[in-house]
DNA sequence: CCTCCACAGGAACTGATGGCGT
DNA sequence: ACGCCATCAGTTCCTGTGGAGG
């Protein structure tokens, strides 16, 4: 008798492979030759070019919408400059991080400060007032006479975040040079948001915005040349189809031209192309990926709820296109049944638009004159996919 | 034309957690 | 030991509102 996995393994292995290098099927790879970005990297070079002149080059700002590259550009290009002064007496130390992935000003902080080389011991994930955790950045920088690029993904959710807790961070960044005497700080601010700008403080505009590089958005036609280059350097010969690449190039690139999107849906059919062992990419794999990675995403985010949250999903998935109303006593009756304290009818609010800010449920308000006014929730997703995904959760599985 | 429903959603607060400086 | 700062999840209290039905 065999085992199934050695089977899938053997299969694997002598199977034919339509792919000959993987790598370049990931977004986060940009060989020299496939980087359409040219205006944009001279640009970028060009406000970084004081490093090599060893004094510190101007704060800058990055715009353009997600796919486009911003982030490789500049994180290559640092690293291409680092390497040239790597042997110099000015050492540049390359920090990046995304304000995205941060709850947290604090978080971000910290974040900033561990690849500095600051440990736990010397700068602890909490409890420390926020001037703390900057004076502890700013004495790290000085001390080792670093010159610190910081690269800050995403900054308008910085820029939220600062100015939800009335703290003048971006401020003090901007002007951190003041302060310093033998290191330098630089900072790189990423955006997907080219109206950001006008949201801040006059006075980080004037020092963070000194250079500007708008990266802009890929049409079709770039986006096809793009996944062609991948595909020439990636693929077995002709083993994408035509209308199967037309279809990705539609796909990914219709709304704002997101490169990402297209790589990654090029690397999907293929992977799922090779695993029925067939010789080429059609159309019909094309779509297999899309939908598969759509139901990863929602899979993911699923699951990655809170409980409450998981029982409020229910609560709308028992009663479809139901009022707030319904779904908080609809709410209640679970939480009976599972033997949790209820929470407020306030925080089910929140929670629901935290929901559908996901994108797993739809809202829409209505007003029912007499009725009142409410906003009616329905599921954007199969009720399936919810059954699939919480029938191993141990406290759910009675209830779905 | 006014009333009044059934919530939306803002603001301020609480209590727990964890670590600082004094 | 004690007050202070930041964060998180949750609560309390609140003001606001489009339009059906009188």
């Amino acid at each position: 008798m065999s085992d199934p996995i050695d089977d899938l393994l053997d299969a694997a292995e002598s199977g034919k492979s339509i792919i000959k290098n993987r790598n370049i099927l990931h977004f986060t790879y940009m060989p020299e030759t496939i980087l359409h970005r040219k205006s944009e990297q001279e640009q970028v070079t060009q406000s970084l070019l004081p490093i090599l002149k060893k004094s510190r080059p101007s704060n800058l700002l990055v715009y353009g919408k997600p796919g486009t590259g911003k982030t490789l550009v500049v994180k290559k290009i640092i690293s291409k400059i680092q390497e040239r002064v790597e042997k110099s007496n000015f050492p540049i130390k390359l920090i990046y991080s995304n304000s995205k992935e941060q709850t947290t000003l604090y978080g971000l902080l910290v974040n900033l400060g561990r690849q500095l080389g600051l440990n736990e011991k010397e700068l602890p994930s909490n409890g420390l007032a926020i001037s703390a955790v900057f004076e502890r950045l700013l004495n790290k920088i000085d001390e080792g006479k670093l010159n610190a690029i910081f690269v800050i993904d995403e900054i308008d959710y910085l820029a939220q975040l600062v100015a939800k807790t009335g703290k003048d961070i971006l401020y003090q960044l901007t002007r951190a040079n003041e302060r310093l005497t033998q290191g330098s700080l630089t900072l790189v601010g990423i955006s997907n948001d080219l109206t950001f700008k006008e949201r801040l403080d006059p006075r980080v505009i004037s020092s963070l915005g000194e250079e500007e590089v708008v990266f802009t958005n890929y049409n079709v036609e770039q986006i096809k040349k793009i996944l062609e280059e991948r595909i020439n350097e990636s693929f077995v010969g002709d083993s994408v189809e035509e209308p199967a690449l037309n279809l990705i190039a539609a796909l990914a690139g219709g709304e704002h031209g997101d490169a990402r999107r297209a790589i990654d849906l090029l690397r999907v059919a293929g992977e799922l192309a090779e695993r029925q062992q067939l010789d080429r990419v059609t159309t019909e794999q094309v779509r297999e990926a899309s939908q598969k990675m759509e139901e990863n995403k929602e899979e993911k985010s699923l699951k990655s709820f809170p409980l409450h949250e998981k029982l409020v999903l229910i609560a709308i998935m028992k009663a479809n296109g139901s009022t707030t109303g319904e779904i908080y006593s609809s709410y209640k009756n679970l939480c009976k049944v599972v033997g949790k304290d209820e929470l407020t009818q306030r925080r089910i609010t929140q929670m629901l638009s935290e929901i559908e800010l996901s994108g797993i449920i739809s809202g829409r308000l209505i007003h029912q004159g007499i009725h009142g006014r409410t906003k009616k929730y329905k599921l954007t997703i199969s009720s399936e996919m919810i059954k699939k995904t919480f029938k191993d959760d141990l406290t759910l599985q009675d209830i779905v």
